[in-house]
DNA sequence: GTGCACCCATGACAAATGTCACAACTTGCC
DNA sequence: GGCAAGTTGTGACATTTGTCATGGGTGCAC
């Protein structure tokens, strides 16, 4: 299943980079884009996306207001805050709230990763931020690096990987390591449930652009 | 052979996004990351890049100035330009300098393939860039859509084959570009059939890694 | 010990994929 | 005009792929 996000940022460059490195993940589509905070109310009405990725700091309509405003009406709704600089009050406000998740734009390559997590249920911080708050909260080991992939994959499952990402077909491979051709199967599938995937292919792709 | 990059941005958000989208990339790593002109000359000279991708308008030192004093060292340098807003006069004095490229920020997503033609020789306008530019120049075919390919597939196997190479299906292929899924299927085995390849994990693999 | 995770395997099934033959229509070129 | 190349389409077919249920085996940790 795909995981549909709403991007709201009063910065054109970031919608349109976020959107690009969003779409490149197999199991994420971004249905709408905004550049306020009353658009990220009024948007997330209408599309109601799985997550909203929303700016703090917004021009017209703070981020904070757009998701107390939604959280009223939608409490089971999943935001995540992006923000340039990890500033301590915005943090525990946006927590306090009821958000799901807050990071910080530096750490571009960890977002995808951290919004699969958020839609398992789990809340996600960025590492700056993470700092920020070590002796604030009791050293809780809810919150653990993103980056690090969510689920790991076992030695053999790697070993098949490698030899699907080369184009082999399950015969070849269940040659190469000299088990059946349905073992081949289960373990390719399930490292696409594991990972989110639909085939082979993005299995593939997976590998060559690690998510 | 992978083409190393050199990325200079005032903004760090740009910088890092750029990185994340190039570095997901097979064939593209990013060597450095600069802040202003002065540091694009000093960071070109160290690492000597197969690209310099910068930004024109920065704060502390311009891209222009510091295309023209690199230029005069390394008359083969490549240099990209990459800016927020196609501004006529300086899209003209990019290329007299001798700029390889002029692309806009909100079109990241050709970024990448442009940098393909760019190493091949080739020079690239973005897409906006070259409807302003119609009209002052001769209407030469010399920039179309970027995209990547050496063999003699068509244009529209090109497109089959990065849809492929996205881990999408005949199905949604097929509704993406408005064709049936048997003729998806056609120029699929088309494809194989010249690059002599078996299947179409092996498709996206050349895509990504020509062979 | 009892779990738990990993590895292997099988059979059956639905879906996706790849091939082939054939045909029509367009475009550009000689 | 004729020809080649590209694009689109169909129908049939064999193969591959992915899923599911189920089972057995190992080794490790509590």
């Amino acid at each position: 299943m795909t995981i549909k996000v709403l991007i709201v940022d009063d910065d054109p460059f970031v919608c349109t980079s976020l959107t690009t490195i969003l779409e490149g993940q197999p199991d994420i589509a971004v249905c709408a884009q905004g550049t306020s905070g009353p658009e990220a109310v009024s948007l997330f009405t209408r599309h109601k996306p799985d997550i909203l990725l929303m700016d703090i700091q917004m021009p017209a309509g703070d981020g904070l207001s757009a998701a107390e405003t939604l959280l009223a009406t939608y409490p089971a709704a999943r935001i995540v805050f992006l923000t340039t600089f990890s500033d301590d009050e915005y943090i525990v406000r946006a927590l306090r709230l009821g958000a799901k998740g807050y990071l910080i734009k530096q750490e571009v390559a960890n977002i995808a990763p951290a919004l699969r997590l958020v839609m398992c249920g789990q809340s996600v911080l960025g590492g700056e931020v993470t700092a920020k708050m070590e002796g604030l909260v009791h050293p809780g080991e809810a919150h653990r690096t993103p980056g690090v992939l969510p689920a790991s994959l076992s030695a053999r499952e790697k070993t098949i990987m490698e030899l699907v990402a080369e184009g082999r077909d399950n015969r070849e491979i269940s040659q190469e390591i000299f088990i059946s051709e349905g073992t081949v199967r289960n373990h390719i599938s399930a490292m696409l449930q594991k990972l989110g995937l639909k085939n082979r292919t993005q299995l593939a792709v997976y590998y060559y652009r690690g998510n």
